[in-house]
DNA sequence: ATAGGGATTCTC
DNA sequence: AGAATCCCTATT
């Protein structure tokens, strides 16, 4: 497939180069494009990410500095920062630039748009007898299953076409999905960082959305 | 060399 | 509520 023809030519460098909360929001409505190794691909939309500063920010794997793992969240804006929770699930975040230009997105929910079966194919458990889900990559794991992102992706580059890159939303994709609003709220799975950061709002999402990875609090 | 823990998800 | 599961980090 030609990414020009398609639409789908990567976002500029530029477009990453800003503080990461306001980059969490700019993610809203840009496409994840996957190319897998067969020349297939398949494309989502994000829906819901979270943003994580540099060192100063207590629930940041950049609290420390930087170390082997988190190396991409201290290098350009617009990688990739992949990395394993729980011994069993890979994230994929996007570089940004907060702190003194360290930082990153966490991608925490992509709604399908094409190549919906591929993504179905190439979850992990293979025989499954259940009715495929609804949400199928709600939650920073299952976006890392659905995508294909293993630990090898870690640092790529998301402004070249690729394995893996993120193109601008098709026109009027953006405005419809917010029309709502942009929902925000605490971060997940950050209390280890304590009162004053693990309570702020730096989680979004597309309001009301159904590939949600949990819902947002109503609030106005 | 080794211990400790996690930006999670699914099932019981 | 609990298990699954392994890489990274910090410490001995």
């Amino acid at each position: 497939m030609h990414e020009s023809r398609t639409g789908l030519s990567p976002l500029p460098r530029s477009f990453f180069t800003r503080p990461t909360i306001e980059l969490a929001v700019a993610l809203l409505g840009v496409r994840l494009v996957r190319r897998w190794e067969d020349g297939t691909a398949s494309v989502g939309v994000i829906v819901e990410t979270e943003a994580y500063g540099g060192p100063a920010d207590r629930a940041s794997h950049a609290r420390a500095g930087p170390t082997r793992r988190n190396a991409a969240m201290f290098g350009p804006p617009g990688h990739a920062y992949v990395y394993r929770v729980y011994g069993l699930h890979t994230c994929l975040n996007v570089v940004g630039a907060a702190d003194g230009g360290v930082g990153a997105v966490l991608v925490r929910a992509v709604a399908p748009l094409e190549g919906i079966v591929a993504l179905a194919v190439r979850r992990t458990p293979p025989a499954r007898t259940a009715p495929p889900r609804a949400r199928l990559a709600a939650g920073p794991g299952n976006v890392g299953a659905a995508f294909g992102i293993g630990l090898e992706l870690d640092g790529t580059d998301l402004t070249a076409p690729g394995p893996l890159w993120l193109a601008a939303p098709a026109a009027g994709m953006r405005e419809a999905l917010l029309a709502d609003g942009v929902a925000a709220a605490a971060r997940v799975g950050v209390a280890y960082a304590g009162a004053g950061w693990s309570d702020r709002p730096w989680r979004f999402g597309v309001r009301d959305h159904a590939s949600l990875s949990r819902p947002f609090p109503r609030s106005g």
